[in-house]
DNA sequence: CTTATCTGACAATCTTGATTGTCTGTTTGT
DNA sequence: ACAAACAGACAATCAAGATTGTCAGATAAG
């Protein structure tokens, strides 16, 4: 009966039991997210996707909303890392590194291309800021917002043709029809 | 008490009103689309907007997904038709026509241009149609789908750029930026 | 061994909005 | 004037899903 904090469950502080379920939640989350859609993923599936009851989704995110932001946010940070390493530099290699990281996260992938709520104005803030992000990789210099809206728009598109084409097309074919619209936007 | 069907009130017949109930609804909803959003009209809302009760809501569309699909449907219609006379024949002008109708309905802008629920099947097969008659509008000549697709993201993308910065670029400049992009798509 | 804390399952509650049903008064044809 | 069909308001019902609350059993610390 001394302090609880320092009580140890299966190994763990209780600090890291409570973060492995949220992380939990949060993969099961952007499974689902990219299998049925963020708008048809329930408090309910998500749990039992994760494993875990509602009464853990509660301990980690105030409601359904603030779990989406959450798992937006990551999954903009870590696609623009991806892009950023492995195209360092080159605004040529970001779009194929761009197409290479989606066909590999299906969930992903159908969490920017598919329909994405804009509803708050967090997820809008974020969405915002990770388009800017991104166009500076891929088409670099671009700095009037229409333009750069064009870019994102044509970027964000054909992904969205090819993954729902199952992937059909190789990266290369559609690296290269994104790369005619970055140019057509940097071009005086 | 002889047949029913000849029964008039207001002097229009029964079928005249139900066509005109269902026209105030239509026109209520695409108000409301524009306003608050296809997921956020209610049907109690749309009801209130067209002064009518939810008796004559399901007197004219089965639920509120069927209303979705024909207002989205006689929309299509209407901005093709509009940008096909305004531009007839020509590639250039069709872009600013294009424009030019989105800013005089600000509800059916919204409805395109923010960022469509693809739920059904019906929608999703409008909405595609809609895209390969505009994009042989404004792109004419362009048959590869993964250039239409970016044809059609960055017009898309421009306009909502454009919307959500309250029309503030002139429609030139507007059209002069998506002109850069379907020229893209048609070079060789 | 005992107790406080944690876990997992589950039921109860709340909200929101769609959809249907009823009721009262009004309009029109005869 | 009268009856059938209509209009408008409104309550009742349904459904889905989020959010909260309870409870019995498991686990670790003392």
């Amino acid at each position: 009966m001394t302090m609880s904090a320092e009580r140890r469950y299966g190994g763990q502080s209780q600090e890291a039991r409570i973060a492995e379920r949220r992380e939990k939640l949060m993969r099961a989350a952007l499974a689902l997210y990219g299998r049925v859609g963020p708008a048809d993923a329930s408090v309910a599936m998500i749990c039992a996707e994760a494993g875990l009851t509602a009464r853990y989704f509660y301990e980690s995110f105030a409601n359904r909303d603030a779990l989406f932001l959450a798992v937006f946010e990551a999954v903009c940070a870590r696609l623009l890392e991806g892009v950023r390493e492995r195209a360092n530099g080159d605004g040529g290699a970001a779009l194929g590194a761009l197409f290479t990281a989606l066909a590999e996260h299906p969930g992903l992938a159908r969490m920017f291309v598919v329909d994405l709520h804009h509803d708050s104005d967090e997820i809008r803030a974020v969405a915002k800021h990770f388009g800017v992000a991104l166009a500076a990789l891929i088409a670099p210099g671009v700095d009037d917002p229409l333009l750069r809206a064009g870019v994102m728009g044509a970027t964000m598109r054909i992904a969205r043709a090819w993954i729902e084409a199952d992937y059909a097309a190789p990266i290369e074919t559609v690296a290269a029809a994104a790369a005619r619209f970055t140019l057509a936007a940097r071009s005086a």
